[in-house]
DNA sequence: ATACATGCAAAGAATTTGCAGCTTG
DNA sequence: CAAGCTGCAAATTCTTTGCATGTAT
């Protein structure tokens, strides 16, 4: 089914040296720097082929690329609203939230998704 | 500051005339037809000029176009996974969550939003 | 062998923006 | 009249896709 390729190795081992959560452009110029072959599509459909196989993690941005982390554990997020970088938050996951809803109006939940906005220490430390 | 121009109007009665979550090309064709000299960019900044004042809601899209509407309380939404459709969660708004964060890591917490992924009734009953 | 992957460039989707002319206060 | 707004089209940003060629199994 999938194939193992140099070019997938070094996406996947581009995440896991990386810690955080990286753009697919970042990416790309992580690695075009040590293969200057690499094209970008590449990198956008074994981002999509290693979310899909649940291998990383991605995290949809509403106002920007989208970013991917190589933990994979369900967990949520916080986006600094002045240098638009995501972290993550040191919170439980809540397993639990499909019982907060006081009708689900026949609707059948599957997943939820927590983004909080906020200022990164970076970012207070540069002043407002 | 801001003027009250025909196309402003128009397009926050659209809101407030249509109950629900429509997107900005779904907006513009609703009143292209009675206004046919309005332009899409016209639609676009008024959306934007009217969600920066607080007189309509933008619901921010990871896989689409947003979404607006008329409601402006704080609350949670689900998107159906086969249209994609956007809706109201009924479900009380947490304004206790930044209480659950076990280490703020030194991240000043303004906001959160939440958004469910599941199946919505309509699609459900047109099989799986 | 052959199904899958790659590089490249072009296309796509959603939204923003530059500009000249028009309105609103 | 001046600041703000409009219509139009072009530009921007992020991501996907078509195609001919290459490669892993």
């Amino acid at each position: 089914m999938n194939r193992n390729t140099i070019q997938r190795d070094v996406i996947a081992s581009c995440l896991k040296n990386n810690p955080g959560h990286l753009t697919a452009d970042q990416i790309y110029q992580l690695i075009h720097s040590q293969h200057p072959a690499i094209s970008k599509g590449t990198v956008y459909r074994n981002l999509n082929v290693l979310t899909q196989t649940n291998q990383i993690q991605r995290i949809e941005n509403t106002d920007g690329p989208d970013f991917f982390e190589w933990n994979t554990h369900p967990h949520y997020h916080i986006k600094c609203i002045q240098c638009k970088r995501v972290f993550d938050v040191k919170m439980g996951y809540m397993n639990n939230i499909f019982d907060l809803v006081q009708d689900n109006a026949g609707f059948q939940f599957i997943s939820h998704q927590i983004m909080f906005e906020g200022i990164c220490p970076e970012c207070l430390s540069k002043g407002d």
